[in-house]
DNA sequence: GTGAAAGCGCTAACAC
DNA sequence: GTGTTAGCGCTTTCAC
């Protein structure tokens, strides 16, 4: 439990100056090859390790080498999928990814974000659960790029990466109502979201292109978990008339749609989810799949832009979906 | 793109010394109420934001909040579900994680490794991909506390969270044998890893207790991601003859198995793999089961218990798994 | 209550 | 090629 060597006792041990330490291990500037070999010699002895936070404070400004990422929980594919993307595209340029879960609170969201402002994190990549982001701005004048994913900024200005959300939607409806349906269910995730609103949006205009009015009443929102999903999903089958079909916006929603039709016998309902879902071609479930990693990587590359001098106004990149058909939309 | 203001600029705004500024700011020691607020005044004003890593290089030795976490892909729910258990445990205790995927490859561990501990994390937790780690023997003795997950320490004591790998394979390998199969196909991932070989074992054991020697006629190794995996058992399923049951020893080999196995139209084959699937109960498919979050935050406690000051003998948790029964081995 | 000086571990700048 | 000095932004120590 001895404190750890620092390069001052490096150079003691071998007889030269910090400085020339300094110099021989980090390759940086001219040392004798003797002297090279001998401070070398002295840092293995010692266990020396360098102090890069210190290194970097020495170096001033932006010399980290850490971007921080909020999310909602990674346990969630999503999440993880976008994280996995993000970190492998940073790791090749040699950065690093710490990742901070708000599991949908913006309280937790807010303190977060300061500490890794406080960490002087080179950039932040953040799917925000918050209202509004105007207190980032002055974060923006002292240079610290902000990447926003799948939710876009709200009274700031910043890069983004979206999905179409109200275009996959839309063809989530229009898939069943082409094959005859017109009670459609839809179950959503908080309704305070913009990616919930979006997706409610597409569907609703699809279904009143098709002349269908009273689609509202078979609108469930705030199924945040699988269980209050799987839950709502019995509640809207047991509606009378029921619907034929179901439309659930995210991934764990899906999930409990599933659990909830398994378990309640029903294998004539439709069903069509938003986002891929692991086993998703294995089940059979009709999917609006997109590719999380993929944003991850755009987001990282927004912010290596950023990071590489870019100041052009903000940019905002908007991934397609694409409608797979599978099983649980298929004919009888 | 101005620089960040530092503490001496707000203390030049409003008047007073830096130390004052520093104790208004932390709230530690005392400040005239009137100072403070002035002091807070200027700090908002002037947008600054304190600097954690100066913070930390002052006030010496462990005193950061950053904890590492090595493990391979986080698109892999039994990763990125591991994470989700630490990083909560973590976030509850003021800690912060930063992740590093190894892709299951040494170099990039030890690449990932030294910086983080450049970085002087608090303490790392990994799921090594490395043969032995006796060259983190001297950190240890600086006082960084490792926590070995899935996989334990070779040439090297520390904490381990681990699984009953054997246990859960000689279970899995119980549950088609007690249902009459006497051929069972067993796909494994790298055949490097301890816990592909300790299933290996498990499995082995429950074949020979039953009487059946040439059960190595249908193993396969290094079926490390689902393509891999789907082609092994292709290739299994086409032997002459064929195996009645499939052991997968992952979640991505269950995968690939659930793919081929449909492909194939072979609905009569058992399955059984070994970690739970995000929809495994809607498959039906019967699985040994355990809980990485679980694992996650057994991790955190062991990693916090040495950062308060534990200095016991290297502990070792080994979590339990169970079976769960499903449709892929029900008896037609 | 407040402040001046020193120093955490490192490197930039400028010697020699 | 190597050393000296200063300083990154903060907190500790000890003064007032």
């Amino acid at each position: 439990m001895s404190s750890r060597p620092s390069l001052a006792q490096v150079a003691a041990l071998s007889g030269v100056s910090v400085k020339t330490a300094s110099r021989a291990l980090s390759g940086e500037g001219y040392v004798a090859v003797e002297t090279k070999a001998r401070v070398q010699n002295a840092a293995d002895e010692l266990g020396y390790r360098l102090n890069r936070t210190a290194r970097e404070l020495r170096r001033g400004g932006n010399t980290s080498t850490l971007v921080g990422l909020l999310s909602g929980d990674l346990a969630n594919p999503f999440y993880s999928r976008l994280a996995s993307g993000l970190e492998r595209e940073l790791r090749m340029h040699g950065l690093q990814l710490i990742t901070a879960s708000t599991d949908e609170n913006p309280e937790w969201e807010r303190r977060l974000t300061d500490s890794l402002l406080e960490r002087r994190v080179r950039g932040l990549v953040v799917v925000s659960t918050m209202a509004e982001h105007g207190h980032l701005a002055a974060e923006r004048r002292h240079g610290s790029p902000f990447v926003f994913v799948d939710r876009p900024p709200v009274d700031l200005t910043a890069d983004a990466v979206l999905l179409d959300n109200r275009g996959g939607a839309k063809s989530a409806a229009e898939h069943p109502l082409e094959r005859g349906h017109r009670r459609i269910g839809i179950v959503g995730d908080l309704s305070r979201l913009t990616t919930h609103q979006d997706r409610v949006e597409g569907f609703a205009e699809a279904m009143e292109a098709a002349g269908i009015t009273g689609w509202r009443d078979y609108l469930l929102e705030d199924a945040h978990d699988v269980d209050k999903a799987e839950r709502a999903v019995h509640s809207l089958l047991a509606r009378d008339p029921a619907p034929t079909a179901v439309f659930t916006t995210n991934n764990r929603i899906t999930t409990g749609a599933l659990r909830a039709l398994r378990a309640s016998g029903n294998r004539d309902k439709a069903l069509i989810g938003f986002d891929e879902l692991d086993l998703g071609d294995v089940l059979g479930v009709t999917v609006v799949a997109h590719d999380p990693e993929e944003m991850g990587r755009h987001a990282a590359r927004l912010l290596l832009a950023r990071l590489e001098g870019d100041d052009g106004p903000a940019r905002r990149v908007i991934l397609p979906t694409r409608l797979i058909e599978r099983s649980t939309t298929a004919v009888h």
